[in-house]
DNA sequence: TGCTGATGCGCG
DNA sequence: AAAGCGCGCATCAGCA
């Protein structure tokens, strides 16, 4: 092959290593495979693909049973360009002159185009990920537009499925030599009742159900089922509905729809994406389907960091050809003919996905359990969640509204005085702090741009940010939650669309609009309400993922907290205070006013006294059963009915000691230890001292829960620097925090241990699980080198079991309720709680029950889960976050 | 004009 | 030595 180590097509000429750099194979290859440019290592070398994306190649190659030597491979670029950037269009079309040349010479059949500079250059198109996979016939060569797999290494490999399947694909065109024959479909189109009686005579056993719909929400003024239709055995069964060719009536319809309906509870129904299909037919028809396999939900089980619709997973299992159509088509806008055989092909997959994934799914026994005890059964139940829907406070929402825009006005105001730029502009405020007010810029963003983010504000004492923030604040939310839910207000509900494949440690995630990030703003939250006759119920597990972690750890420190009722977090706060010996005066002042309440002297006689006999009381055998009924009380340090028998016993003690001690040291009184001050603190409990301290404690509190939750995941003293700075204004610099932190694993001992058991298990095997058995697959966890990727999974490592563990039982939970009592409404869940609308006569039992449930789900027993740790939760009744305790919300009754 | 990526911020 | 995890949405800016 020739080349011209002298030419000027285009300026790469001048910095490029080797000019020109043509590709390399043999004389008759396979097919020729057409990549980007060259990278500083192939300009090195002088050959094509070398390095990661190299090795890459060769390991998809081998996947595919094709090897490097009967390929021509060369790139789109011939000369490398400076920095590794990708070319631009003068320099690819340039080029194309040598490209060209080489197609000429080699005469592939064949052509591999990898990526999309190599689409531009080869075919003159854009958008590789959308048309990749579906092979293109011009001038009696066969191109096949490919994934580069540079692009596959920058997207963590998330897309390599995809890339080998491509690289199957050409191996399948190679063997056929052109393009294999697509598997013809011949769909009925079911449009006489000679044809419905055919269609239902068919269905039996295993079959698919689809819809196809003008739009993707059921309750939008244009929403209509254009068409609907199953797929069997015998066949696939196109029903035409709202579209303008078909026969039917909507009476014809109504009862076509019937028939499926009763015919579908004898027979297997998979659906790929269940809840959308029956959500519908429910809104639109009335009628009930039940899903009984989805192959989406099935896949991600399988693979939660891919994707799972069903074109992809088509073509990933079956190398199935594009039948995809443009979306006004299979909105209806296209002839029966056309979308019946979209249609039929949406059906055909499907049913032929359940088999598949059926077998990978009993691979894994533990996963397939997940899938057919919980998220089947919930994706049913999500059906109805979702269209019963939130109930709207409209009164509410248009004072808030009011609220927030007089709020951001006042706020603008003041803003306007330091520049008229706009203000939710981040460049444009950037540009105003940092040089025309001359601010010196206290942090930069990772792309390195001046940052104006809330965090790198509050470094700065300046009067602009003050108004800043609060512009900010009120505007987000009021586009977020107040103008960004009316479009969603369907007589007074919005139906919010929850995806259960939405992430990848097993929570549930929410859209249109996202109730999983409501602010716990009173003004905002309590605009979700439900309607008369009704209550609006809010059950949340306590502290589960700080639970699940005792439990997964064993820590000895953590699990004594929760069996007996003592709150983590003021465990966690006590002793950092203790051994920091800080705030004294706070801590000595609330012990003091607590024990005055009591009618005791904070003396240290007194307060030594009132320890021993809270130590002593905790050793009998009475106290255990109080110690029992501590457990379910787990906000407070100590149960009412405890202190008070121990306040009682207190005295007792206390004024036998007074007499006989005043006898023989009639001295003044003593001054309190820190350390027994400390010691009472810590019974005293969170609740009690806020109510005495409550400018001082809650935000002590809330700093030692960050601090749980950071360090209990992986966090390192730097952020926590940070983290203390934005969120509560301590000051604390890094040789500070890294003693908190090494204080912390002290004090939860078994903690560390248990990080480096679940790093240990990812890096053997790639994957950790959930207690449930869930997978979350960590491929980076075997990375040989120490990246950033391989630290990253390993800290994932460490939170995905318990944060998927957690949202799990939420859902066992849900699902129970929704068993138990059919008459209730699942609204929305949010990680870790649920809410739920109760008829106002059942509240009372709904409640007690639902306290009962989330001590252990039914459901964990199918699990084979047993835990030490107790789980327990909190239940309140009313608008959404300010609901209250049962108790009183009986007394408002 | 519509798409993508970055930034910023709400939640658990 | 350094290292929280998991989401969705509005907005802006740059690009084609």
């Amino acid at each position: 092959m020739k080349r011209d180590p002298n030419c000027t097509l285009c300026p790469l000429h001048a910095t490029a290593e080797y000019v020109c750099l043509l590709g390399q194979g043999p004389r008759k290859p396979q097919a020729m495979l057409i990549g980007e440019a060259p990278g500083q290592r192939e300009d090195d070398s002088g050959r094509p693909f070398v390095g990661r994306a190299g090795m890459l190649l060769d390991t998809m190659l081998a996947d595919a049973g094709l090897s490097r030597s009967d390929l021509y491979i060369t790139n789109a670029v011939h000369c490398r360009p400076p920095g590794n950037r990708t070319p631009t269009k003068r320099e690819i079309k340039a080029c194309q002159h040598w490209l060209n040349y080489e197609l000429a010479t080699v005469k592939p059949k064949v052509v591999g185009i990898l990526g999309g500079v190599a689409l531009l250059a080869t075919l003159g198109l854009k958008g590789i990920t959308k048309i990749r996979g579906r092979p293109i016939e011009r001038d009696g060569i066969v191109y096949l537009p490919m994934l580069h797999p540079s692009y596959i290494l920058r997207r963590d490999c998330i897309d390599q499925p995809t890339g080998e399947q491509d690289f199957r694909t050409l191996k399948g065109i190679i063997d056929f030599g052109g393009v294999p024959e697509e598997q013809e479909l011949n769909p009925t189109l079911v449009d006489t009742w000679a044809k419905v009686d055919q269609m239902i005579g068919a269905m039996h056993g295993v079959v698919s159900a689809d819809i196809e719909t003008t739009c993707l929400y059921p309750w939008a003024a244009e929403a209509k089922v254009v068409m609907l239709g199953v797929g069997t055995s015998s066949g696939e069964f196109d029903v035409p509905a709202a579209h303008k060719d078909s026969p039917w009536s909507q009476n014809d319809l109504a009862e076509i729809v019937e028939r499926i309906t009763a015919k579908l509870e004898d027979c297997f129904t998979v659906f790929q994406g269940g809840k959308f299909d029956c959500l519908w037919m429910r809104v639109h028809y009335g009628v009930e389907w039940h899903n009984d396999f989805d192959t989406l939900l099935a896949h991600y089980l399988i693979d939660e960091n891919s994707h799972h619709d069903l074109e992809f997973l088509a073509r990933l299992y079956f190398g199935a050809p594009n039948w995809d159509i443009p979306l006004e088509e299979k909105q209806g806008n296209t002839s029966l003919k056309v979308l019946g055989k979209y249609h039929a092909h949406d059906l055909f997959y499907t049913r032929r996905l359940y088999f598949k994934l059926k077998r990978e799914l009993d691979k894994d026994p533990q996963v397939r359990r997940v899938f057919t005890k919980l998220l089947m059964p919930v994706s049913n139940l999500f059906v109805k969640m979702e269209e019963r829907g939130c109930f709207i406070d409209a009164d509410k929402m248009d004072n808030a509204e009011v609220y927030l825009r007089h709020e951001m006005a006042m706020a603008h105001k003041k803003l306007i005085r330091w520049g008229d730029i706009n203000w939710a502009s981040p460049k444009q405020v950037g540009e105003l702090l940092y040089s025309k007010l001359k601010i010196k810029c206290p942090q930069k963003t990772k792309k390195g741009a001046l940052s104006t983010s809330e965090s790198t504000l509050n470094q700065i004492n300046h009067p602009v940010v003050v108004d800043l923030i609060k512009f900010r604040g009120h505007k987000q939310q009021l586009s977020f939650f107040v103008e960004g839910w009316r479009p969603f207000i369907v007589n007074d509900r919005i139906h919010p669309s929850f995806k259960l494949h939405g992430t990848v440690t097993g929570r549930p995630s929410c859209t249109h609009p996202n109730f999983q990030q409501v602010p716990r703003d009173a003004r905002i939250r309590s605009q979700i309400i439900t309607s008369k006759g009704w209550e609006l119920i809010e059950a949340d597990l306590s502290q589960i993922e700080m639970r699940l972690a005792a439990e997964s750890s064993h820590d000895p420190e953590m699990m004594q907290c929760f069996q007996f009722g003592i709150d983590i977090h003021w465990r966690t706060l006590m002793s950092s205070l203790e051994s920091g010996a800080a705030y004294v005066d706070e801590v000595k002042k609330t012990v003091e006013v607590y024990c005055m309440q009591q009618g005791l002297s904070a003396d240290g006689p007194s307060a030594s006294i009132l320890l021993k006999v809270w130590t002593e009381n905790k050793g009998r055998s009475e106290t255990q059963k109080l110690l029992e009924k501590w457990k379910t009380r787990p906000s407070s340090g100590i149960s009412e009915e405890a202190e008070k028998n121990l306040l009682r016993a207190l005295r007792e003690y206390s004024e036998a000691v007074r007499t006989t001690s005043q006898k023989r040291k009639p001295q003044g009184r003593e001054a309190i230890k820190f350390s027994d001050a400390m010691q009472l603190l810590s019974y005293i409990g969170p609740s009690r001292s806020i109510d005495i301290l409550p400018d001082f404690w809650p935000e002590k509190r809330k700093l030692a829960k960050s601090q749980g939750f950071g360090f209990l995941f992986g966090m390192a003293a730097k952020k926590f620097v940070q983290y203390s700075r934005d969120s509560y204004g301590i000051i604390i610099n890094e040789v500070e925090a890294q003693k908190g932190r090494k204080h912390f694993f002290s004090l939860y001992s078994s903690l560390e241990p248990w990080h480096r058991k679940q790093q240990r298990f990812a890096r053997e095997h790639g994957f950790v699980r959930t207690f449930t058995g869930r997978k979350r697959r960590l491929p980076h966890a075997q990375d040989r080198d120490d990246t950033y990727e391989r630290a990253e999974a390993w800290r994932q490592a460490i939170n995905s079991p318990i944060q998927g563990t957690a949202s799990d039982l939420n859902l066992m939970v849900l699902l129970q309720l929704a068993e138990e009592f059919p008459h209730v409404y699942p609204t929305i869940t949010v990680h870790d709680s649920i809410l739920v609308e109760v008829p106002t006569k059942d509240v009372e039992r709904v409640v007690l029950r639902l306290e009962e449930i989330m001590k252990g789900p039914q459901l964990l027993k199918a699990f084979d889960i047993k835990f030490s740790v107790p789980i327990c939760g909190e239940v309140k009744v009313g608008p959404w976050g300010s609901g209250v305790s049962l108790d009183k919300w009986r007394k408002h009754e």
